[in-house]
RNA sequence: GGCCCCAUGGUCAAGCGGUUAAGACAUCACCCUUUCACGGUGAAAUCAUGGGUUCGAGUCCCGUUGGGGUCACCA
């Protein structure tokens, strides 16, 4: 059965990256009728955030992702939060120690930053020199230590990863790593073995930081006696050529995004797409269709770019799809927070934005008009295609103002047209500016004084007449 | 710097020795719409570079360049 896992570190938000090694992990598991396990890494307390956990799971929840062992919901592997498993490794490390693969070190902060300032690369193996015995009486006596792995001095170690084929490294270019810390926690490096043998991950699937650093982990398999998990390790997403994407840069997480308009389900589809090649040359695809269509070989060997424009796309795609009443409840944040209170058919504005809008926050450039009338500038009334003017529209304001208030308001400014010798445009032009003081509606004047409701409207001419006639 | 990995349009990408080198986003043009969008049609735009191997190379090999990763009591 496959087991797979994702072991996200509880830093007080998801990443965006985070999620999508998340999400493979995920698919490659439902594909598969397998489980997807969340396990929480969290063995350096010093970078403990209050709460994190939460938003994790809450932020898997809103993706669409369900774990089917882990905190909360528990499982027949737990814990699953590595701080509660501290008992655990230490059972693991005295079986290392004793077996020789790994050795107690009391080596100094001091000695070790000498050692490098003399130009180790690595660290010098000098505390595996020391007796059991004589190690046994420095712990006894109290002093500091940590567990070190011992990583044989020469040969290479080749392994297969799903996405990069052999990857050899020469044991040379490996350190002695810390197993355990001197507070007693393990290190991702071993809590990570442990852990995903214990709870029988079948595939392990990571980012490339761990390319390298694989044949140390097999060691460890290997010395426990233990089969080693399959690999497959993911490049990172890109803010460009040659940054990740990452918190500092800004919106870099989940949460970000869905604050900014974007809707869960378009965040988890743009995302499986960047590094992944359904092959099948679809792109908006339902969970169901992701999880149908997920194989690990159309994961992309080279890091991909996160393009947010391409993601708006597609999140405009799942805006339209909306049933409007849907939209209308996702919109009216919107209009509270920025036309709140105006006299005007919220639900109508709903139907004529829900195709002109691409993200939810859309909305507030899209119905500013409604708000920031009164001042418009009045040059708006000038258009070089229709060879409208801001005299025209002064003389043309009382008649706009009649028609608008006729049973047939389009026959009646056609007719205005024709009477006057202009372009039907042009009188609309200048119509549904006095309307809505803006260059861009979200429809013709005819929808806008159907938004407003007939005397709204003509409250709004009203009041450009007087502006205009000042 | 040592080691590991990567390299097709601006971006995501198909391609697995023989193709007019797909498709999508973005861009531009036109159509639709007497606003803006939506939608439709079309255009422009890519194999980083130098050597091999081969009848034939984006596809295989080597070098170069560029980029990423890693060298922690962080994960």
């Amino acid at each position: 059965m496959v087991r797979t896992r994702f072991a996200p570190s509880p830093t007080g938000y998801l990443h965006i990256g985070g999620l999508r090694t998340a999400l493979y992990a995920y698919l490659y598991a439902k594909k598969n009728n397998g489980k997807f396990i969340l396990r929480i890494e969290d063995t350096d307390r010093t970078r403990e955030v209050k709460g994190a956990v939460d938003i994790i799971i809450s932020a898997l929840e809103k993706a669409g992702m369900h774990y089917d062992e882990g905190p909360i919901v528990g499982g027949d592997c737990g814990p699953y939060v590595q701080s509660e498993r501290k008992d655990i490794y230490l059972e693991y490390a005295q079986k290392l120690l004793d077996s020789g693969d790994a050795y107690y070190c009391f080596c100094t902060k001091e000695r070790l930053e000498q050692m490098h300032a003399d130009g180790a690369t690595k660290y010098d193996k000098h505390c595996m020199r020391l007796s059991k015995a004589e190690a046994q009486a420095r712990i006894a006596a109290g002093e500091p230590y940590v567990i070190r792995q011992n990583i044989p001095e020469n040969g290479t170690s080749t392994y297969h990863d799903e996405v990069f084929g052999d990857v050899t490294v020469d044991f040379k270019d490996l350190e002695d790593n810390i197993l355990i810390k001197s507070d007693g926690m393990p290190t991702y490096n071993f809590a990570n073995v442990i852990d995903d043998h214990l709870m029988g991950i079948t595939h392990c699937i990571r980012g490339v930081e761990y390319l390298m650093s694989t044949p140390k982990y097999n060691l460890l398999y290997d010395a426990l006696g233990w089969e080693r998990p399959v690999y497959i390790h993911l490049q990172p997403i890109m803010r460009d050529a040659q940054h990740k994407l990452s918190k500092r840069d800004g919106d870099a997480g989940f949460e970000d995004f869905l604050a900014k308009g974007f809707l869960p389900h378009a965040i988890v589809n743009y995302i499986a797409l960047l590094g992944w090649n359904p092959k099948n040359n679809r792109e908006k695809m339902s969970m169901d269709e992701l999880v149908e269509s997920f194989s690990i070989d159309g994961l992309q060997k080279s890091s991909s770019i996160f393009d947010e424009t391409k993601m708006r796309w597609l999140n405009s795609l799942y805006v339209k799809e909306m049933p409007v009443d849907d939209f209308h409840k996702a919109a009216l944040p919107y209009y509270e927070k920025y036309c709140p209170d105006k006299n005007v058919d919220y639900v109508y504005l709903s139907e004529l934005l829900q195709s002109r809008v691409e993200v939810l926050s859309d909305i507030k450039e899209r119905a500013a008009f409604i708000d920031a009338f009164d001042n418009f500038d009045l040059e708006l009334f000038v258009n070089k295609k229709w060879k409208t003017t801001v005299d025209m529209a002064r003389e043309l304001i009382d008649e706009c103002i009649e028609c608008t208030k006729a049973d047939d308001m389009n026959a009646a400014l056609e007719a205005l047209a024709e009477k006057r010798g202009l372009k039907k445009g042009q009188v609309l032009w200048i119509h549904r500016i006095a309307l809505t003081g803006a260059a861009a509606t979200p429809g013709g004047g005819a929808e806008m004084v159907k938004l407003f409701g007939k005397d709204e409207a003509l409250r709004r001419m009203t009041v450009v007449k007087a502006r205009l006639e000042k």
